[in-house]
DNA sequence: AACGTTTGCGCAAACGTTTTGCCTAATCGT
DNA sequence: ACGATTAGGCAAAACGTTTGCGCAAACGTT
């Protein structure tokens, strides 16, 4: 049979008040007593039900987190930052995986918001912001990850995804290159449309051909490059920007098969989680653009934990940078890194 | 403020009792009452609260998983494929990362059984069994995964470790090797164990020098492997074996930086992680073992709820084999592919 | 000695649900 | 036509904590 605080209580000789105040070190209690409690609670091997605990305080000590793609490394090694931050103030966390689907998102979030779970993260899918703010409850604290929407309701944390871009353009350009394609994620997204539209003013700016023939859609799900590498590369390209992490890789072994030698026959710039192996072997020979994926989790565990304890403070918005590494010039790389 | 299920009972001019029982269809309610509510909760948009529900019923439609290294692509797809059947019956998924440490493991354990899970998936990191035991409490739904103890008290689900590597260094030995090096995980673990065992049996059986120095063990974490592989290195091997994913890639990424050939200079074998994008570049280069990383994840989620639902149920042991593919004879895979 | 203040702790309500009895009216079988 | 069964619903208990209110004893001050 579980054992009760009552039981502890009767054990003790003192009533369930003080064994409640003891553990919880909620008001004074005398060290004599203390110690029945302690020795009551050793004695019947006592543990506080938490279902019980949450139910009667209301709060759950657990945020949830929606993803994308858990085995996208890029958010794989943001769930194990935000776990570890969380578990750090005696949080757990609750994943939820969308595959980039938005009713499974609306589904997830409406079950976690019912009482699961103290404040959401979320990286979301969803291009409608009007059916986003309509699913999750007034009040409820969210924080948005990596993925933003132009309406500032929520407050999130993301990387600046303008910036290297444009900077890539830019260093193609004076090295000469003149047809650059790219390769986006989702095109509903905020991130992907961040990066495209700092292509084309780039392009634009530094006086290069606009053709809508050069910038292509991926969905960062496996085996998605392939196919816009392809229609890039009967398109003549100069140098391929590729938006994503996975399909860096894609991109690269495609490649590769093919006998393209980077950095000779093609010009090539990419996102590349920080930790991949193919960053390793091939930093030495492209621009490589990393974000900075670890201060993001830990970002994100900061201001959801910041959010449950204040739900009214104001919204707040933090956008980290990116390291972008062009792969001659390793010691002037523009963001430290860590 | 919260609309609680006598809000709605009120509304709907029925009682509490009466809601509830439509809401779960625990017993025949009229249709015409069924409407009331119905239209009641709407009206209010009422949502049962998770925290209340879980507290009376004793249920928390949850399972934790304590995993190694969430980041590990390994785990990451596991986690997945564990997080999709959940979710697929009505369960969430609650995560907590070791990095291979057994304190933070007992710790995890420990919270998580009390009262916030129904039932946990376990890949320990533990080597004592009998710390293992003790904390988790009596007849609490377990199931041990990729990871196992000799004393078969809990339900496990793992992948032969044996086989495959017998079956390389037999290999190996076949086209003349000699001095074959392994890397292992952490000498503690069961994987770990089971594959070395086969090592030094096949290694016997094959009349190969029986060498201590040609095993060497890594942690599994990032940068292990480049220190073992310097060390094998020295004892000029004809080739290695490395008995893990992460461990892999640096071994090849180290190869390569160091000008070694690929089966030309060295053989290797590995473990691979099957959508590694360096297992796609080298898989014809070398032997490759995949482990059945999605069946592993299905089968410990099936599982875990099997035990939830009868906790009695005999002990269950489960063995998935992996896939072993020799680089010359892509159409004789040992297994077929998913 | 009388009185205010502090110290330490107990009593019981409350959280929102599910579930156990109990009850009434209606239907059924003979 | 009458007892037995069933359908449909209500009231209240129960789950294990936390916490507001309050009380008695001990103490310090005049």
């Amino acid at each position: 049979m579980k054992v009760t605080i009552s039981d502890v209580a009767k054990l003790a000789g003192v009533s369930t008040a003080t064994v409640s105040h003891t553990i919880n070190n909620t008001r004074y209690v005398s060290s004599e007593t203390k110690e029945k409690v302690y020795s009551a609670i050793a004695e019947l091997g006592y543990t506080p039900d938490a279902s019980a605990r949450s139910f009667r305080t209301g709060k759950k000590k657990t945020v949830g987190f929606i993803v994308p793609d858990i085995s996208n490394k890029f958010f794989a090694t943001m769930i194990e930052c935000v776990e570890n931050y969380l578990s750090m103030h005696g949080y757990h966390l609750i994943i939820a995986n969308t595959k980039e689907d938005m009713d499974r998102e609306e589904t997830n979030v409406r079950l976690l918001t019912a009482g699961l779970v103290d404040g959401l993260l979320i990286a979301s899918t969803m291009d409608d912001f009007a059916r986003f703010d309509q699913m999750i409850p007034a009040g409820f604290p969210v924080v948005l990850v990596d993925r933003t929407f132009e309406t500032k309701k929520y407050s999130s944390i993301c990387v600046s995804n303008f910036q290297p871009i444009y900077r890539s353009v830019c260093r193609l350009a004076g090295k000469g290159d003149q047809r650059i394609g790219i390769i986006g994620g989702l095109p509903r997204l905020s991130t992907t449309q961040e990066r495209i539209s700092a292509y084309q003013q780039a392009v634009a700016d530094c006086g290069l051909p606009e053709d809508p023939a050069l910038i292509r859609y991926g969905d960062s799900m496996e085996n998605s490059a392939q196919a816009c590498l392809e229609e890039l590369l009967e398109q003549k390209c100069d140098a391929i920007i590729v938006c994503q992490g996975l399909m860096a890789s894609e991109t690269m072994i495609y490649l590769h098969k093919m006998g393209y030698d980077l950095a000779r026959d093609i010009d090539l710039v990419s996102f590349m989680d920080y930790d991949s192996n193919l960053y390793q072997l091939y930093s030495n020979q492209m621009d490589s653009i990393v974000q900075p994926v670890v201060e993001l989790g830990e970002a994100a565990g900061e201001q959801i934990l910041h959010r449950i304890e204040k739900p009214d403070a104001p919204i707040f918005e933090k956008v980290l940078t990116s390291a972008y590494r062009p792969y001659n010039a390793p010691q002037s790389w523009a963001h430290s890194d860590r």
